[in-house]
DNA sequence: TAGATACATTCACTCTCGTCAATAGGAGGA
DNA sequence: TCCTCCTATTGACGAGAGTGAATGTATCTA
């Protein structure tokens, strides 16, 4: 079950979506947090989370980040991994190339963190 | 042409608020998101504006962060200075001691950045 | 003025991060 | 099978972050 077509899943709810403001947050909530903030701590990865999302078919090639952010294929290739395993993105290979899309519950979830 | 101020306002969208979601940002407004995501990119950080927001008074003395984040006065002081620069939290002195508040409007900030 | 208290700063240490060159892996095409 | 293209990984480097002991600074009190 390496591919998931639905929208979005029940259980999900336990054990993200903690609130920095509505109440005192404990390490562990703190810790994951933490961490998906650090994936949007970097220009460079702010860039390709902001061109995933203008894309019209929500799908960018690996290739076509290189350009516009400036920085080495190996570079882009790391930083996609960081924002793969915060669960921002997700890639999806289609022959030779690997497609990338955004995954907006994931940053719902940290926006949601930060809500009053 | 280096500037649209199409649609939102015009005399704001030029030093804050920038989406990463609405179009693509660039590289300046991409290390501004940066700084202040890399704010909240810390579990004591993040622990710090939980104790603050959840505080009847909205104010809490340094030296009362201390016990409930386990690190040390001068590991606490690193990160409110931190958090101050990044705008997200004031300090007032008031005698002998500092009482820091949250910046709610800065928080929504980085909120709105990555809102839909 | 001297001492005590609250907070900030300095310094040194360790660890992680961002970056790229080099290389490896994987998928078509000839 | 061999070659080419696209992407991921490894290794190494410098820069920056998190931490706390020691110290400095500011304020209040006796």
């Amino acid at each position: 079950m390496a591919k998931q077509t639905s929208t979005i899943e029940p259980e999900t709810a336990d054990h993200c979506c903690a609130s920095v403001l509505a109440a005192p947050i404990d390490t562990d909530d703190a810790g994951e947090l933490a961490r998906g903030f650090h994936a949007l701590a970097d220009p460079v990865r702010l860039r390709v989370l902001s061109i995933l999302a203008s894309s019209p078919d929500g799908e960018v090639c690996v290739c076509d980040f290189v350009g516009p952010v400036g920085k080495s294929q190996p570079t882009v290739s790391h930083h996609l991994k960081i924002l793969s395993e915060a669960g921002l993105v997700q890639g999806d290979r289609r022959g030779k190339w690997v497609w990338y899309s955004l995954n907006r519950e994931r940053l719902s979830e940290l926006r949601a963190a930060i809500d009053s």
